[in-house]
DNA sequence: CGATTATGCTCGCCTCGCGAGGATAATAGG
DNA sequence: CCTATTATCCTCGCGAGGCGAGCATAATCG
């Protein structure tokens, strides 16, 4: 059983390696990997395809992948303005895919909507996993500012009560799918930071997410980086959330809170307006800044940005890298961790939603209760 | 060897557990366990002493702990005004301790004090680890503001250089010592935080210190939580360890910055004048508010303080639990994580640099190098 | 002083991974 | 087209190490 699961967490990890290859990663003998994935295509949990002609000499290794019957997700992702559920296979695949604008922001009619496409009778399904924009602990979501949520159990997305259920904040689990998946790839330490409407991100430290106690962790948009005076709708004062959006370009700007933040900072940064130049340097350089800050406290090998980060990093790079350089520690400066946009784009969250599902499969209690 | 390890890591983490508990604990049969504890005497890592009389009823079970032969770790604490020297055996005890006051604070004749101390030809030993004052990269001390050092190498305290040298921050250690051994013992996720001169800590996740890519993580008083325009001398700005701390209340009270400024804190906490309790529950405040903050982004289970912030809980708990309780989300208020004091007191970075040096020798390669 | 309770020890069994030796499948070169 | 070369896969006997049944041992209880 060992081996047997470090083979399929190598496999779910490097979906495509050649049996070479793994039993190399691995230190296997021959002998071990021929058995141990004879085991595992019995289990329907692995499938070897034929290995394309690499071009080179010798005997062509087989290539590793989900067996087309294996275990799937079932990933959900509840946005500020649209939901998206996907299936996801074993090595992170995604084999269906369907989403939607939110109708109706209120949880009824979102839950309703997503609830139709989560396959009700699947054998293969193992969990039901959501992505959430805003704040979770165990399967609740105890606030969803921008969707006006409070105190919501997802527990109705739940086909049947043998399935598990797992909710996590979208951010964060935008960010474990990056640091497994995206700019993170191979990277020991990775903060991840996803600017939408506030700010959400992770800490993946060797592919494991500091989620915390209740799961409520990576929530640095609430660390008070900010104006003391100002109150955050999270109950705290002059958090850095309020800092660093389209809200707080509007605010720099003299205009009023906008109705949709996330749409007016793109309207923004888009123009080419002085005065919206401005206050996109401002903003970023505040970003910048306390993205300085969080490296010096968590010395990650990297950060990757998501969202309106990754746009300020397109975009106003300069002003970014300035604020950066300027919350840092001064030994930190020679050689600061990268900041890198994220390669997963709107994936991130289901991707990552399926991850921690497939997290709990591949252990010895989840893979026994596949047979 | 897996087995034996675990029940190494077993009986490292719980001296004293008796045979009977540990088999229980790691699910082995009898025989296993006699197999395994009988390899470990022989190679001298474990001894088994008769078991005192419980009172209870039936055959008494031999107690495990730490070979007197065993390898043992040179825990070294290199503080503000003060050093240790430690031998610490497998159980984390303590079997030697020298300490001593500095009498020049410079890198060179502290190093040679503490260089004393330290066996020269023992072949018990199996690493020095030393804590430090100061922001810590790999075995560098890369800025010690209160010691006045700047990119210092430890190197020189390897007696020899078949003997690995370790290095981390005094109150990253003390809050890994604090969660496995302290107050935050059989708690998955502890946030530890010292304030002294500025302020340090840790996060430990199932025993785990995140200590970040290079060692430097925890630095969590170089987060901007202070006034922006204030210096620091890391070299950012409106850190948070420029407003928790004795230079803190002296700036409060008017008075020019202290040149001992953690005699200073304990001068002004126990006075009994009003303008200094006034100061010390401003001070107080801040620091909670802080601390609330870093559940927020943390969402730990469980927070631990030492130094200065123990000592603001034991004298002023209502100013820090207030602070605290206006920085949290206001989910999070309903339950937050307690504040609690340290449990360890001083002994807490020599017993956390012994432990990340036994989490080095707990290992196949490690125990293999003990033959 | 037996009964009860709890634990330790012995020993055959079984699982799983190792590793040597031969088989297999591709390219390279004549 | 055929052989050499390279790289990998498969078969199979071996050995380490953990399991668990059955018995031995050591305490308290009444």
């Amino acid at each position: 059983m060992q081996g047997a699961l470090a083979v399929l967490r190598h496999v779910h990890a490097h979906p495509g390696v050649t049996r070479a290859e793994l039993t190399r990663a691995l230190g296997l003998s021959s002998g071990s990997a021929a058995e141990i994935t004879a085991r595992l295509k019995v289990l329907r949990l692995v499938e070897e395809t034929e290995a394309p002609a690499t071009g080179g000499r010798g005997r062509p290794s087989p290539v590793l992948t989900a067996h087309p019957d294996g275990p799937v997700i079932c990933a959900v992702d509840i946005g500020h303005e649209s939901w998206r559920v996907a299936t996801v296979e074993l090595g992170g695949r995604l084999v269906g895919d369907v989403s939607g604008r939110h109708a109706d922001r209120a949880a009824g009619a979102v839950l309703d909507a997503v609830r139709q496409p989560i396959p009700q009778a699947d054998r293969r399904l193992r969990a039901v996993s959501v992505a959430v924009a805003g704040s979770v602990q165990g399967t609740r979501i105890v606030q969803a500012a921008t969707l006006g949520w409070r105190d919501v159990d997802l527990a109705v997305l739940r086909p049947d009560p043998g399935v598990p259920l797992l909710v996590g904040n979208d951010a964060s689990l935008a960010g474990l799918a990056e640091a497994r998946r995206g700019a993170g790839f191979d990277t020991k330490v990775v903060l991840h930071l996803t600017v939408e409407v506030g700010l959400g991100g992770i800490l993946v430290v060797d592919g494991r997410p500091m989620t915390g106690a209740t799961g409520a962790g990576g929530e640095f948009g609430h660390l008070p980086f900010g104006d003391r005076e100002r109150q955050c709708p999270c109950g705290a004062r002059g958090c850095w959330d309020l800092e660093v959006d389209g809200r707080a370009m509007a605010r720099d700007l003299g205009l009023p809170e906008p109705r949709d933040p996330r749409t007016e900072a793109d309207r923004i940064l888009r123009s080419a307006d002085a005065a919206h130049r401005a206050a996109v340097t401002r903003v970023a350089t505040t970003l910048g800044r306390g993205i300085g800050g969080l490296v010096n406290a968590l010395d990650p090998d990297l950060v990757t940005l998501s969202g309106l980060a990754r746009s300020f990093l397109a975009e106003v790079p300069e002003a970014l890298h300035a604020g950066y350089t300027d919350g840092l520690m001064s030994f930190r400066r020679a050689a600061p961790p990268p900041l890198r946009p994220s390669a997963l784009g709107d994936q991130g969250p289901v991707i990552g939603a399926a991850e921690v599902a497939f997290d709990a499969l591949l252990t010895e209690e989840g893979l026994a209760a596949w047979e």
